[in-house]
Formats: C-alpha cells, sequence, structure tokens
DNA sequence: TTGTGTTTTATTGCCTCC
DNA sequence: GGAGGCAATAAAACACAA
C-alpha cells in the first residue's frame, strides 16, 4: 500500500480508502457522484473537480496507479505533489449533520447514497461519521465533568456549612458543661462549711451516718452525674463515638461517667476536695460567682441541675 | 507576517461481531 | 477471516494575537 506519511496525503485516502473487497471499491464514490450538482462544486479533496484540476493543471488523481505502473518514483514526485487535505464545504457538513441527527450510525446502503449525494467517497462520509462521533464524546465527557464538578462544588458547601454548625454546637456544649462543673464545685464548698459548723457541737446517735447535708450532696452527685452522662451522651450522639477533640471530650474520657462526683469524694478533706475540683476543671477562666449567683440562676440549661442542688 | 493554538480530515492498529 | 467501530495520532487547514 502505497500510504505516505501519517495520514497527511490523499494518495493514501484514494488507495486505502476501502479495506475490504465486500464494499465498493475506491472508485465506485466517483461514478455514484452527480446526483447532487450543489456539492459537486465544493472543494473536497476528492471532488470531481479536485480530480482533474489541482492548480489549474489536469492530472490523474490516483497518482499511485501510475506510480506503481511506471515505477519512476523519482518523476512522479517532481510531477505530482501531493494533493493538499481539504475541508468539507458547509453545505456537505451542514448535510451530514443532519444526516447524523438522525441516525449517528451508517449502514452500508445510507453511506453509498450519502456519498453519492455529496460527491464524496463512502470511506470519507465514514470516517465524517467517526469523527463526528469522537467529537460528540469528548463533549459528552466535558458536559459530564462539569455536571459532576458542580455537584461537588455544592456538596462540599453543604459539608462546610455542616461543619461549621457542628463547631459551634461543641463549644456551647464544653462552654455549658464547664459551667456546671464550676458551679456544683463552688455548692460543694459551701456545704461543706454549713456541715461543719452547724454540727460539730451535736452529738449523732450511733448508726445514723447519713446528715441532712450528706443527703443533700447525694441528690447533689446524682444529679450532677445524670447531667454530666446526658451532655456526653449528647457528645457521642452528634459525633463519633472516638471523638476526642475538645477539652472537655478529655475530661469526660478520663475514666468511668462517675469518676467526677465519686461518693467516695466525700470522704475525702476540703483541701484534697479542692486540690481534685481543680484538677479537674479545665484551664479556662471563668467570672467568679457570687453567693447569689446559686439562688438565681439564668432561666437556661442549668435550670435542671440547680433545681437538683437545690433540692 | 509569523508563531501558536484549535479544528478537521484521515490513517493506523486493535478489538469485537458475525 | 472480513467488516466495521474506536482510540490514538498525524498533519493540513484555519483562527488569531503580537
Amino acid at each position: 500500500m502505497a500510504s505516505v506519511g501519517g495520514g497527511g496525503s490523499n494518495f493514501s485516502v484514494s488507495l486505502q480508502s476501502q479495506r475490504g473487497p465486500s464494499t465498493s471499491p475506491p472508485l465506485d464514490a466517483f461514478f455514484l457522484t452527480g446526483s447532487s450538482p450543489s456539492f459537486l462544486g465544493s472543494r473536497s479533496m476528492v471532488s470531481f473537480e479536485d480530480v482533474h484540476q489541482v492548480n489549474g493543471s489536469t492530472r490523474p488523481f490516483f497518482r499511485s496507479f501510475d506510480h506503481e505502473e511506471n515505477g519512476d518514483d523519482e518523476l512522479d514526485e517532481y510531477f505530482y505533489q501531493p494533493e493538499k487535505k481539504r475541508r468539507l464545504s458547509v453545505d456537505q457538513v451542514r448535510f451530514l449533520e443532519k444526516s447524523y441527527e438522525v441516525e449517528n450510525k451508517l449502514e452500508p446502503e445510507r453511506k453509498i447514497q450519502l456519498a453519492k449525494d455529496l460527491g464524496l467517497q463512502p470511506r470519507q462520509v465514514a470516517i465524517w461519521f467517526q469523527n463526528r462521533r469522537a467529537r460528540w464524546k469528548t463533549k459528552q465527557l466535558e458536559k459530564d465533568y462539569e455536571a459532576l464538578q458542580t455537584s461537588y462544588n455544592g456538596l462540599k458547601a453543604d459539608y462546610d456549612t455542616l461543619l461549621k454548625e457542628k463547631d459551634k454546637l461543641k463549644a456551647d456544649v464544653n462552654l455549658l458543661t464547664d459551667k456546671l462543673l464550676l458551679r456544683e464545685d463552688k455548692g460543694n464548698l459551701e456545704l461543706s462549711d454549713k456541715e461543719t459548723l452547724s454540727q460539730e457541737p451535736q452529738k449523732k446517735p450511733i448508726g445514723d451516718s447519713t446528715s441532712e447535708g450528706e443527703v443533700s450532696k447525694v441528690s447533689i452527685v446524682a444529679c450532677k452525674q445524670e447531667d454530666i452522662s446526658s451532655a456526653k451522651s449528647d457528645i457521642f450522639d452528634s459525633d463519633s463515638p472516638h471523638y476526642t477533640d475538645g477539652v472537655h471530650s478529655s475530661l469526660l474520657e478520663a475514666g468511668d461517667s462517675s469518676y467526677v462526683f465519686e461518693p467516695d469524694q466525700s470522704d475525702l478533706s476540703q483541701d484534697e476536695e479542692d486540690n481534685l475540683s481543680e484538677s479537674l476543671l479545665p484551664p479556662y477562666v471563668f467570672p467568679k460567682l457570687e453567693d447569689g449567683d446559686y439562688s438565681d440562676p439564668p432561666a437556661s440549661f442549668e435550670d435542671h441541675a440547680f433545681w437538683c442542688w437545690s433540692y
């Protein structure tokens, strides 16, 4: 096969236009042309005009036939310069586009008919359809990519919003839990003082190990444990069970759910309790609570805890 | 005018189907 | 094994800025 280069010359087009013997031979297009005169004047590289009049000279279109017949390579190359690749005319392309819209695949009969109507080789029509399908596929990929990108951007925006909301809620929970701990610690301090002052002169009956103050304290402990547990479960409900970020998470993870309000702590001395409470507090600096703060808490999250404390 | 990027036409090689 | 489709690629044609 006398193919010249990678695809520039139409000599190879002429000779390779059909791959097998069963389809129409390369010359068919020329014999089939003429049914649509409007296309015959195009600058198509295989139009009848081009075959016979290129650069004002008349020469055979199928150079390679001559080439093979006379075998004079140098003479051929001197006299017969390769034809330039030419684009299809606007009318031809329009016609092909309409045909493509009807059906993007070519049956052999349709290919022959189109080639006949356009004054092209059937092979050219087939190539045009093939390239047209490739173009469509490329555009479709671009569209799909854009759609995916749009979808991704939307999802990412939603995700970022939710992330910010989550962080805010987490901060709120931490703040409120810290307040609760601080208040509880103050309450314990005050109760211990009252206990010391009021019970020192009295002798308690043997076996009655539960004073009034201790009852209150136990109640507080019970309530606080409940609150902390619920706060903790809230955190773990809204996050990963392995969430460890934030000040309070370390506090919550430091032991089991009762470590903060371990009943045994009532056996500790005041100093020990103070030290323990301080060591358990996060390194936040809160405004010091006055006595009145305990009797008049803000009507909010702490209401329940405060009620427990009063009880 | 020229360099450069894009589009179009065409080839090649591989694969699948009948 | 032949026909036809597709991906990759070459190369000409075209568009356009500098």
